[in-house]
DNA sequence: GTATGTGTTCAACT
DNA sequence: CAGTTGAACACATA
C-alpha cells in the first residue's frame, strides 16, 4: 500500500516522534512470521536495550539505525505502524508485533495481510539491489534515458521494478504516466528523448505532490494508509487517473480507462496517452 | 461463490 | 543472460 511519499511521511513522522534516543524495553510478537531472517526469540533479545539512533528511508524500507543493528522494515500492502504513548492497550485487530520504549512509548505494527516483513541485520547490504533514489541528485534524465535503454520492456513494469528505480507503486506510476503523456505499455527502448524527459519530470513532480500531501490515503478501510500518528493524507482528492475509471481526463475530457499491464489494474487516457511501440 | 488489491519474490518458461 | 508470466503469501471487500 504504502509508496515512497506514504514511507517518506512514516519516516519523518517517526523521526520526529519522541523515539530517536530512545531504548527498546521489550519486544510482544503476536505473529512471528512478520520477522524475516531470525527466530523470535533470538530477534527480541537482540533488540532490547539497544537504542535509536536514526530513522530514514531508502525506496520504501524504514531504517531504523540502531546501537549495534540495522532494523529494516517493508510495510508492503498493508503495514502500518502506529505511535502511542498510553500503557496496557489492548492488541489491534491485526497487530502483530509491538516495540516498547524507555519513554513509554510504544510503536504497533499491524499488517491486514501479513506481508509486511521486519529484518534485524548487521549492515545495509540487503538495500544494495535497490535501484536509483527518484528524488535524488543522482536521478537525472540522462541516468533514465541510461536505465531505460539497457532493458527492452514495456515501461509500466519498468517503474515498478525497485532494482531499477526505487519508491515507485501502482498508484504513482499510473500517475507520473498520465502527467508524461506516455503509454504504459510502450516499450522502454522507443521512448524519444522529449518523453524521457516529460517521465523524468513527471516521476519528481508526483512523488513530490504526494509527499507534500502526506500520502494518498484510499478508501477508509482501516487497512488503508494512515501516518505513524493516525493521520491521514490527501493526496487521493489529487490524482489524475488512478481508480477514475470512467471519469473524463484533466487534461482533456476523453474518458480513462482501466487496463491490465503486468497483472496490474492499470489506469490512463486513451487520447493523451498514446500506444508507439 | 468470484474477482480484486497501494508489493515483492520465486519458479518456470520463452 | 534477459525478460515474461503465474503463483504464492493472507485477508477483506465488492
Amino acid at each position: 500500500m504504502p509508496e515512497l511519499p506514504e514511507v517518506e511521511v512514516i519516516a519523518k513522522e517517526l523521526a520526529q516522534s519522541h523515539l530517536l534516543n530512545e531504548t527498546i524495553e521489550h519486544v510482544d510478537i503476536f505473529w512471528p512470521g512478520v520477522i524475516d531472517n531470525l527466530l523470535p526469540n533470538e530477534f527480541a533479545k537482540r533488540l532490547v536495550k539497544q537504542q535509536i539512533l536514526d530513522i530514514k528511508r531508502r525506496g520504501k524500507f524504514l531504517i531504523f539505525t540502531l546501537t549495534n543493528d540495522i532494523l529494516l522494515i517493508h510495510l508492503r500492502m498493508t503495514g502500518k505502524i502506529l505511535i502511542t504513548q498510553s500503557k496496557n492497550q489492548e492488541t489491534f485487530k491485526h497487530e502483530h508485533l509491538r516495540l516498547h520504549f524507555s519513554n513509554n512509548v510504544i510503536l504497533h505494527f499491524e499488517d491486514q495481510r501479513k506481508f509486511g516483513r521486519w529484518y534485524l541485520l548487521d549492515s545495509l547490504e540487503k538495500l544494495n539491489t535497490l535501484g536509483v533514489e527518484p528524488l535524488s541528485n543522482d536521478f537525472t534524465v540522462k541516468k533514465l534515458q541510461e536505465l531505460l535503454a539497457a532493458h527492452n520492456m514495456q515501461v509500466k513494469p519498468f517503474l515498478l521494478n525497485q532494482r531499477f528505480i526505487a519508491g515507485l507503486g501502482n498508484i504513482y506510476v499510473d500517475e507520473a504516466l498520465w502527467e508524461a503523456k506516455i503509454h504504459p505499455q510502450c516499450h522502454t527502448q522507443s521512448l524519444s528523448k522529449q518523453q524521457i524527459a516529460r517521465l523524468h519530470a513527471a516521476i519528481q513532480k508526483v512523488l513530490e505532490l504526494g509527499i507534500a500531501n502526506l500520502g494518498t490515503s484510499l478508501g477508509n478501510h482501516r487497512s488503508n494508509y494512515l501516518s505513524a500518528s493516525g493521520r491521514k493524507g490527501s493526496h487521493q482528492n489529487q490524482l489524475k487517473v488512478f481508480r477514475h475509471e470512467g471519469k473524463p481526463c484533466p487534461r482533456c475530457g476523453e474518458k480513462i480507462i482501466k487496463i491490465r499491464v503486468a497483472q496490474r489494474g492499470t489506469h490512463l487516457c486513451p487520447l493523451c496517452q498514446f500506444l508507439i511501440k
